[in-house]
DNA sequence: ACCGGGATGTTCT
DNA sequence: GAACATCCCGGTG
């Protein structure tokens, strides 16, 4: 098994709709919590009506505005921390909301966080509950994904992301879901995914494709 | 399994 | 004052 690696900022420095795809099984790392990414949200400055940067910058989204490789985190809801990977390329406001994850490793820190979730498979299902399992809050807007050692990293440690991903339209927003913006990805049958829309949860097989 | 609604507060019009 | 990249609980079938 090769050594996990921190992915660099060139695989940040990519429109959001690249990015997203390869982010499946990577893994997000905070202290001792780590879990493999398997559904993801692009996000696109200007074309994008539902990304928080389509009407240019705010205090809150400026982070999307920085460096490619950064961390985004904004408050949602009143309630959920929700976390993004900003991409670029180069300064274009583009990011990759991180949606759910397998747990791997810390599983007492983040059943401690997740008091509610009965179930492990439920500890990092969905970008608020994600963002309490890894403790995120607004200290960790604009932390750099790409150093080493940093207080959060993303890692490759060697599984590649799916051949034939999952893709649907995003999910709770009013603008920009029409079939032009195909733009959730996730694994394909994994539990950890969000359900969504109508009917069974565990659609497996050759194919794989557009929805679950 | 599916749906409806309440919680909760920041952000932007 | 409305909208919001959500989650959880309780009702119903």
């Amino acid at each position: 098994m090769p050594a996990a690696t921190v992915l660099p900022r060139s695989f940040y420095d990519r429109d959001a709709l690249a990015v997203a795809p390869e982010l499946l099984n990577k893994v997000l790392v905070a202290g001792e919590v780590r879990a493999r990414l398997v559904e993801v949200e692009a996000y696109r400055g200007a074309d994008d009506p539902g990304a928080h940067s389509f009407r240019g910058r705010t205090p809150r989204n400026a982070t999307m505005f920085g460096a490619p490789g950064s961390l985004y985190v904004y408050f949602s809801y009143g309630m959920h921390w929700c976390a993004n990977a900003v991409c670029g390329p180069g300064d274009t406001p583009h990011a990759v909301l991180l949606r759910a994850a397998i747990p791997l490793a810390g599983l007492d820190v983040m059943r401690e966080r997740r008091a509610k979730a009965r179930r492990e498979v439920d500890y990092a299902r969905g970008p608020g509950s994600l963002g309490q399992a890894f403790g995120f809050d607004r200290s960790f807007d604009g932390v750099d994904l790409t150093r080493p050692r940093g207080r959060v990293r993303i890692v490759d440690d060697g599984t590649p992301p799916p051949a034939r991903p999952g893709v649907s339209t995003r999910v709770g927003l009013a603008a920009g879901k029409g079939d032009a913006f195909l733009y959730r990805f996730f694994v394909a049958g994994d539990p950890h995914v969000r359900r969504s829309g109508s009917g069974g949860a565990d659609r497996r097989g050759g194919g794989a494709r557009s929805d679950q």
